[in-house]
DNA sequence: CGCCTATTTGAGCGTCGTCAATCCAGGTGG
DNA sequence: CCACCTGGATTGACGACGCTCAAATAGGCG
């Protein structure tokens, strides 16, 4: 299979390219990089220089500050059609964060000058990028607001709640040790607020799956 | 005075309009609504719907969220030059947070098709927005840094170094109550947390004046 | 099947939040 | 010009939530 032309399909499924004309999208596959990661892979470490903006196809990245003995604390999980490193746009600007992938990704790479003329060809694009990451500036400060607010039970019950569910089934998509780092919780106080939740019979766990007994509650929870 | 060429005059002044024609900051200058706020003025509440993307061109503005018993915890402190409400593209978008002068301002406001037409006729000033809003989510991404890894003294020493400095000395802008909320803190504990910096001889406080007597040593303390 | 890592569980402690009282500064009016 | 007054800031005492250290258990992958 052509390898462009399979990248080329899968972009139009992407919010982050709503409106943004077949042919801008023809130029776009056509200018930008394209990159592969292991699951485990670093893209980039704090401290280098910001040369790239992503947008992430497939899979998923941790953005994450490392924190001295080993430790690590999580900024934010990148999922399929965000866009980061925005930042390019800033005159010598340096990453803040590492990026790891947690599974197998795929992702376009634009260079400054590539997105200064996408812009320019397809404005359409950049209110695009624009509403991307101010969406992502919203989820910064919901995250800012739990953390300042509730407690370590509240959050984890938010959490839940936002996973994708099937039913009233949901799965931990990553570890539980990058979820608590996520949540500004330790692993060992984010598995008894878990436990927490099972005791008072709103949730019950078996490894990474979820069943919700009684969503109004947890809702309730963190109202 | 012509208040709409007062306006117009202001703003080659800020980076958010850097590299956008002349001809455009007219356009932009004519479209825009103008606005001003009194100090403790409210500018937007919780729960509205976005309507406009706002670029502050003067004065001091507190984004906040409530928090139940009449207190707050304050978000962002938005400063001249800052764009925010980018989430005017979001569809069906609300705000989740309430936004007050802190002193007078003068903003404009720009619709959403306003907005579009900008970015379209120039595409100079939609990267503009994208760096000025990257800019933001690397400050966001700071804080929850600053949040999860530092305790409060160090907090209040990264927030004082931080601080515009005229030689040795410094003042803070905001009252003391909303800086500690800006940090993440107690009023109380912001008040022991910069006695401790005193005690330690790194600092002297009077009311709002602020005089640095080591910085080196702050600086160590936020390493 | 066995190793290695992730997760769970337990015990103890420290930081920060809460509640309450006092202090201080800036603004107002006599 | 000074006394008052009001809201912010400070200080103290106390308790709780979440962190740290340590050990046991479970789970995943070769």
């Amino acid at each position: 299979m052509d390898m462009q032309l399979e990248h080329t399909d899968l972009l139009p499924s992407l919010p982050v390219f709503d409106g943004v004309g077949r042919v801008h999208l023809a130029w776009l596959a056509s200018v930008a990089r394209r990159l592969s990661l292991k699951r485990g892979e670093t893209l980039f470490e704090k401290g280098q220089p910001v040369q790239f903006l992503y947008i992430l196809l497939n899979g998923h990245i941790k953005l994450a500050v490392p924190a001295g003995h080993g430790q690590e604390k999580i900024l934010e999980f990148l999922k399929p059609g965000d866009a980061f490193g925005e930042s390019v746009l800033l005159p010598d600007h340096r990453w803040i964060a590492t990026a790891q992938a947690l599974f197998p990704c795929k992702l376009l790479a634009l260079s400054l000058s590539d997105l200064a003329t996408a812009v320019e060809r397809s404005p359409a694009f950049g209110l695009r990028l624009l509403a991307n990451v101010s969406q992502r500036v919203e989820t910064q400060f919901m995250d800012q607001e739990s953390g300042a607010l509730r407690n370590a039970v509240q959050r984890v019950a938010e959490y839940v709640l936002r996973q994708p569910k099937v039913g009233n089934q949901a799965r931990f998509l990553y570890h539980k040790r990058a979820i608590a780092s996520r949540l500004g919780l330790q692993p060992e106080t984010f598995s008894r607020s878990l436990k927490q939740l099972v005791t008072d019979g709103l949730i019950t766990v078996q490894g990474a799956r979820i069943v919700i007994h009684d969503e109004d509650a947890l809702q309730a929870m963190v109202a």
